[in-house]
RNA sequence: CGGGGCGUAGCACAGCCUGGUAGUGCGCUCGGUUUGGGACCGAGAGGUCGAGUGUUCAAAUCACUCCGCCCCGACCA
């Protein structure tokens, strides 16, 4: 390609509302523009770019057993209703209507249209295992589009689904993908890390994140530098040193007594008469929406100095979502407001009005008395509350959100570091949800009818591409892998009005071609400096200088990533070059 | 969805408070000088001031409505 010709238009300035580092560079590399919130045009250097990961998919796809299937984007009703996430998916979900009057969507993910095929055509357990996978683009209508392309409306996705007659197919299944994205990432340039991470609304048994640790990704995980322990949030534990309350007065009942202007934990804690906030019972009012879209409340009750993990909430009771109360929710279950509520006589109160509450206590509760919780009373606490004794707990949970330095759940040396972190790939143990709503059944070598075991593996494609430029870049601008680096090298000639510099260039740049590298010539008729920043900006690995050194017959070679040049013979440089380059492939 | 902010030339912004000729820098075009880390001089082109309604002799400027975009939160396989 002749720089001269091709399409690159960098900017100089930032533009004003670009903050995270990959959005920032991908503008003024000249590599997208945003068309729309959350919407953006790739221009020729992102496509090249996002080409060399999607081959980097197809191989490794490939290498699994992985077919390439190209789905419909646009999906009918009748089949997401089929499994009941026409309405799980809510407003996320982008819907239109035919000429007709007929409900379409346009799809977030492909478990319903693979499954779908696999119904029709798979029979026995002797056509499996099937790995099918496309690369698609996706469509979310997210409430909040941002971080330039890491979290849009419409976006690349390599997805991956299993079909197996059993669990031990689908644990080689997984097994092979999560092999797979290990050396797809590993090629991308990408450092990150597996972690556990919780299924949500995709249901199955077990899934794993691989995360890049980032402060421009939106997950938050916890990992253990001694053992390699690493979840997300959402699903982390830590060991907790326990707390003794022998030193508590017993008592055979719990006592109320009047906390005037007390709201929070933190007043209670300096309240006289009142306890530290690990002696308190924390009791927050959420609403649960279960799958079929039904809401119940749910009491979460945690210790005082401990704060609720959403995610881990929905997890334990089984819904698809938990949103807090409304304050005149509160009111009307319990009688009081936010800052006087408790678990004791909780049930009760609730049942008076005619509601069906439910009590969600964390671990770290077990055991516990002597505690001081909200007595349901406006401005009243109770104290001498022994949990197990006083309150109706239905289920004991993990709830809390782990915070850095706490003990490894998994060794006993280690403690545990949060980090941020850009989720670039989900691997799912569906099991049976898709299969059974929707009818996707085989043979099995029993003669038995049952349904396909199943498995789904997603990556953001413009994730990667993100995520590379957030680990590798400096001030300069981006610092491509050379894999996905959308040229091996950049020639430039410093000066076009010298013939002899022209000259060498254009053979350099044939010469290049013919050696199989990907060759950007940068023959615009542009002063040095501009060239040279303008190559450290879009980031290609290297650059061959073509100057007043071809007097001795050399250029330079200049590594983007060592910032280093060094003088090399004409008669070397392709060598030279196609060996850097091949390595880094 | 809640809170905040911003829409003026391709980009970054000033002008708005206090109504009266639409400006600066970068980029772009032409000419000249320059030529190894985003050159300099000169001459130009480029704007329904986000849209609509209203107030006024007069609106980029004041008021109202709508739209768009960004940030924080909620949400998010």
């Amino acid at each position: 390609m002749r720089w001269s010709q091709f399409f690159i238009p960098t900017l100089r300035e930032v533009p004003a509302d670009a903050e995270v580092v990959s959005h920032r560079l991908l503008l003024r590399a000249g590599m997208v523009r945003q068309l729309s919130a959350g919407i953006y045009s790739y221009l020729p250097l992102a496509q090249r770019v996002i080409r060399k990961i999607q081959r980097i998919l197809r191989e490794e796809m490939e290498s699994i057993g992985g077919q390439e299937f190209f789905l419909p984007a646009l999906n009918p009703r009748e089949i997401w209703e089929e499994t009941g996430r026409w309405a799980v998916m809510g407003d996320n979900m982008f819907r239109l209507k035919d000429r007709k009057g007929a409900d379409l969507c346009l799809g977030m993910t492909h478990e319903e249209v693979f499954t779908g095929i696999a119904r029709h055509e798979l029979r026995s357990y002797k056509q499996l295992p099937q790995v099918w996978y496309q690369i698609q683009t996706k469509f979310r209508d997210e409430a909040r589009p941002k971080s330039g392309v890491l979290r849009v409306r419409q976006f690349i996705m390599k997805d991956a689904y299993s079909f197996d007659v059993d669990a031990a197919g689908l644990d080689k299944s997984f097994n092979d993908q999560r092999a797979a994205y290990q050396r797809i990432f590993d090629r991308c340039g990408l450092k990150y890390a597996i972690v556990e991470a919780s299924s949500g609304a995709m249901g199955g048994s077990a899934s794993n994140e691989f995360m890049v640790k980032t402060d421009a990704g939106e997950d938050s995980i916890a990992t253990c530098e001694s053992c390699g322990y690493a979840a997300n949030l959402e699903k982390a534990t830590s060991r907790l040193a326990a707390i003794s309350d022998d030193t508590m007065p017993g008592t055979n009942a719990p006592e109320e007594f009047p906390t005037p202007g007390v709201r929070t934990i933190e007043d209670l804690t300096t309240f006289p008469g009142g306890a530290a906030a690990n002696r308190q019972i924390k009791t927050l009012v959420f609403i649960a929406t279960n799958e079929a879209g039904e809401n119940q409340p749910v009491l979460a009750l945690l210790r005082g100095d401990h704060q609720l993990h959403e995610t881990k909430l929905a997890d334990a009771v089984g819904a698809i979502a938990v949103r807090a109360a409304h304050p005149e929710e509160i009111r009307e279950l319990l009688g009081a407001n936010a800052g006087s509520l408790g678990g004791v006589r909780a049930k009760e109160i609730a049942q008076a009005s005619g509601r069906e509450l439910r009590i969600v206590a964390d671990q770290a509760l077990r055991n516990r008395r002597g505690m001081t919780t909200g007595a349901n009373r406006d401005e009243h606490h109770l104290r001498g509350v022994d949990v197990e004794r006083d309150i109706m707990v239905d289920s004991w949970a993990d709830l809390r959100t782990v915070a850095s330095g706490e003990n490894c759940p998994n060794c006993e040396a280690g403690t545990l570091a949060v980090f941020k972190a850009l989720e670039v790939g989900h691997i799912f143990k569906l099991g049976t949800k898709y299969s059974a709503s929707m009818g996707a059944r085989v043979l099995n070598q029993d003669g038995k009818e049952v349904p396909l075991v199943m498995g789904s593996f997603g990556i953001g494609v413009e994730r990667i591409m993100a995520a590379a430029i957030e680990l590798h870049h400096d001030a300069d601008g981006i610092i491509w892998p050379r894999a996905i680096a959308p040229f091996d090298v950049v020639v430039t000639v410093t000066n076009t009005k010298q013939p002899e510099m022209v000259a060498t260039g254009e053979k350099l740049y044939h010469n290049l071609r013919r050696a199989g590298l990907e060759t950007l010539l940068d023959d615009r008729d542009e002063r040095a400096g501009v060239k040279f920043k303008d190559a450290d900006l879009i980031g290609i690995p290297y650059r061959i200088t073509v100057g007043k050194k071809i007097t001795d017959n050399a250029v330079e070679l200049f590594d983007r990533a060592k910032k280093e040049s060094i003088d090399v013979n004409l008669d070397d440089i392709i060598a030279r070059v196609q060996s850097l380059a091949l390595a880094g492939r």
